[in-house]
DNA sequence: GCACAATGCTGCGGTTACCTCACCATGTGG
DNA sequence: CCACATGGTGAGGTAACCGCAGCATTGTGC
């Protein structure tokens, strides 16, 4: 394969991914949720009472960093921490009232985003790239 | 189309982007450049003389933004700073010695990593990635 | 031509999202 | 029952951003 179509395919995928990225990003102003917040609320949407050991690890992030993912969701109100009763160094996360409806509120809004970044192709088109997409996938 | 099918091709395509971002900062580690840092000098090497404001609207970021890559360039030899001749307000960069080996290097290093990734995929299915990732690019 | 606005850069100070290191409380295996 | 490991967090640091204010310069209207 010739050097500028690689170029070209990884200068492609960062443009789009960039597209997408402030895509969410602006579908998410409205209940003022960093990309990254909305990430941790998802975690820990999909899993009540996931510890901030469990939470670090979801996002990739340092153990330090999830206390301070966890500290601003809980200051806004959208998670609560208390003791793992498993385990009483562990701090367990669960979602408020207010933080399931935000993720529900979010997760639609989102999801309506890409719906309208991804009908520009037809659903032939669609197919493809997931197969092609999941192909260069790593993890 | 289903909000299901939306999610997933948002999700695969973060997914590989973050492969990607991943491999290219690997593949820029002997140089000690962050791929920041990396993309600020691809854009002076692609022009030298380039203004500092011309920088940052390359890069999408703030004027003020642009003086500390500059910064940061210069500081490892990479660029130099001087007068615009045509206006004396504006500063132009250009490439050092340093810095053009360096920009040569890694970009050879990068688009090994490029190709490694994407050989993954047959000419016809790159072509193919090519043409739906043109499709769904804004800018 | 000359005051005055506009432009280009940067010092200062602030934010966000990360990090490491050290510490404390708790748990666990000899 | 004690040494060591583990989970979370305070303190303090870094990188990459930003806006604002100030400086020099340039361009404009009269």
């Amino acid at each position: 394969m010739p050097d500028d179509d690689a170029e070209l395919l990884g200068e492609l995928l960062m443009r789009v991914a960039r597209t997408q990225r402030r895509r969410w990003r602006d579908a998410l102003a409205p209940w003022d949720l960093s990309p990254h917040q909305a990430r941790a609320l998802r975690v820990v949407g999909a899993r009540e009472g996931t510890r901030l050991s469990d939470l670090a690890e979801a996002l990739h992030i340092a153990p330090r960093s999830a206390t301070e993912v966890a500290d601003a969701l809980q200051a806004r109100g959208l998670v609560e921490r208390s003791a793992d009763p498993t385990d009483r160094r562990a701090v367990v996360l669960t979602t408020t009232a207010a933080g399931r409806r935000v993720l529900q509120e979010a997760a639609a809004a989102r999801s309506a985003d890409s719906r309208d970044l991804f009908t520009r192709l037809d659903p032939t088109d669609r197919a493809t790239l997931a197969r092609l997409l999941r192909t260069l996938s790593d993890d």
